[in-house]
DNA sequence: TTGAAAGCGCTAACAC
DNA sequence: GTGTTAGCGCTTTCAA
């Protein structure tokens, strides 16, 4: 009778400390790693006495007592994009290794639901939440924040979350932008444009600010900026699978160009993906006639033919940076805000044209 | 000093009887819609505290009141992968419908990792998990049911669990295979071979099984099964750039073939994608010297050159029986297990010649 | 080194 | 209609 009780109800601490014969305090101290001043007896049968009962700590019981709980939320505009679909794995396992875990929300950049979500969050008793769906509510959030909830901002353009004790995580758009131009210019290419969508985003124009520096600092003027003023705002939803559209629109204004150039920049994997399909539609070969390089460098950018080469976000490092954000506010909440930038890094692909292939192995070897 | 307090900790249910001068009685009442029976002025008190107050009610202790919890875990392999992504949304949206929030777990198809994913669902008093990735261990499972857990495998070839109590929902492999199969044998294509990879999970094979039967069907025999035995396993983590390259090697296979086919169903978009680029390589025009149509019509098929013709699974349909079936067995733990199977629709693209198009509209209305 | 007891915030009997 | 009260399972002083 008891016996089917415990299977059905599950066991309580109570439970073990009555068969382990020690206090229910005994039992907790065990479980929160307090076993450096017991009694190796006591250790012993509590040990077994959890086993035995298939004890499970109940978190409800836990969080109430604690005011702590183990579950982030993550905002994101959607999954279903590959590059935030990579930063959730990321995110997620960076969460395990530390034994939290995450709640999803896939806000489709709608400041509402937005909102919903993190009023929801909170009720759930979250304290963690990383935002990379951008929370324009800067009230809101330094509400949640006195009352002790960790934000963590990813992927904000500029360098400010604008609200005090809130941390923020990012690549550096500017840098990134850099490295493409630079590894093209590395590569002999001169005469290289920037596709882009619009609306120019922060984090779009970022992006363009970088291009048009190392251009500069090439000595290579401002370079041109290619982009679609026509094109209506395309839904939230449906975004992506447009964005591969308007890249295949843009290769047709770049092959019309006057000279033609010899290298473009893409502002993301999709617009890439879309100005390969275009040029291939053109019958112009890449990287023979002309190079393509992507900013992100997700998986996507693996499926194209020709493999894209792209500049790639470092999403390990996001997200463990965010997650060391989190635990380190909780350790001290009125610490100050701290921006943390991530530097993007070349991933090689087919769609640039390679001067000289270094062998990185043998001239370190040699050094 | 006090208001200070409740800005910090947060008001209770306590505070917000006071300030009402109710009872928490009446509060707990009003909070849980059972408004039908109370006074007016009781009514309009309380929501006037709960909103001055700023009010929360704290999941936690509320979840150790009733046992339930408001939280699903969503088991799949990855979000990177672009069919999990978009599961993962239509779930997310689903879910929120319905007052619920989502815990994301990317196992990775580790069987190990599932397992404590599952233990830490359920030590967090969730109630409700979905899991996309095999679920192996059924003793388990089923103990977790006998606790009132109430499980849904997703994606499960087969119709049948196998465990007392738990429910499946999946979209019908073997319809749509045969489903590829009509399509271009109405667009007049005889000549038809079938590109899978290994190994040949029970899933795929079910695939197969609906392609040799459409075949069979239409008097056109068994249909040829293009598949590279070579291919090392891949990693699973990695796995899904693997299957793009390796529909490029397939591409070259089918190129060989004597006599050469003239289309082509692929197992999944990203081998649909793969064949396209390889094809493309090869000199081989899509869809005038061969077709190529794919099973699952991810966002993924909308970004390829040609469009991918597919057939799509009914994503947001899985999700609403997903999270329907979860709260049918809340409703009635002793429900038997009900396997629900939806049909797949086919995706129209341009990587399939059609010979004529039907113009829906005008039809329906003569009709 | 271990135990007793209070209470986190809520809900659900059960009184009034 | 509304209020009183007893826990849900855990952690944490404080005592022993």
């Amino acid at each position: 009778m008891l016996e089917r009780d415990l299977l059905v109800r599950g066991a309580t601490i109570q439970d073990v400390a009555r068969r382990a014969g020690v206090s229910p305090t005994s039992v907790s101290n065990y479980l929160n790693g307090r076993v450096g001043e017991m009694g190796e007896s006591t250790r012993s049968r509590i040990a077994e006495a959890i086993s035995a009962l298939g004890y499970v700590p109940s978190a409800a019981a836990r969080q109430l007592k604690t005011g702590r709980s183990p579950i982030l939320g993550l905002l994101l505009p959607t999954v279903a994009n590959p590059f935030y679909g990579e930063l959730a794995v990321a995110i997620d396992a960076a969460a395990q290794a530390v034994g939290l875990r995450v709640i999803l929300c896939n806000t489709q950049r709608n400041p509402a639901r937005e909102a919903d979500f993190i009023a929801q969050l909170v009720a759930d008793g979250v304290k963690g939440i990383l935002a990379a769906s951008a929370v324009s509510d800067t009230q809101m959030l330094s509400r949640h924040v006195e009352r002790g909830v960790a934000f963590v901002l990813l992927e904000v353009p500029g360098r400010n979350p604008g609200v005090a004790h809130v941390d923020s995580v990012a690549t550096d758009n500017i840098q990134a932008a850099a490295l493409a131009v630079d590894h093209l210019v590395a590569n002999g290419y001169r005469d290289i444009v920037y596709a882009t969508a619009t609306p120019l985003t922060p984090h779009r124009a970022e992006r363009i600010e970088g291009f048009h520096g190392a251009m500069r600092r090439h000595g290579l003027g401002e370079g041109r900026v290619v982009t679609d003023e026509f094109l209506p705002a395309s839904p939230a939803a449906s975004g992506d699978a447009r964005l591969a559209d308007y890249g295949r629109a843009l290769a047709k204004e770049i092959a019309r160009m006057e000279p033609r150039p010899d290298a473009v920049v893409a502002m993301n994997d999709a617009i890439g993906f879309g100005l390969l399909a275009g040029l291939h539609d053109l019958q112009l070969h890449v990287p023979n006639d002309i190079a393509v390089i992507s900013i992100d460098g997700t998986l996507l950018s693996r499926f194209s033919s020709p493999q894209l080469t792209a500049i790639r976000q470092p999403i390990e490092d996001i997200a463990a940076a965010a997650i060391e954000c989190i635990r380190g506010r909780w350790a001290d909440r009125r610490r100050s805000g701290r921006a943390v930038i991530l530097s993007p890094v070349l991933a090689p692909g087919a769609s640039v044209r390679e001067l000289a292939r270094r062998d990185a192995t043998a001239s370190s070897d040699l050094r």
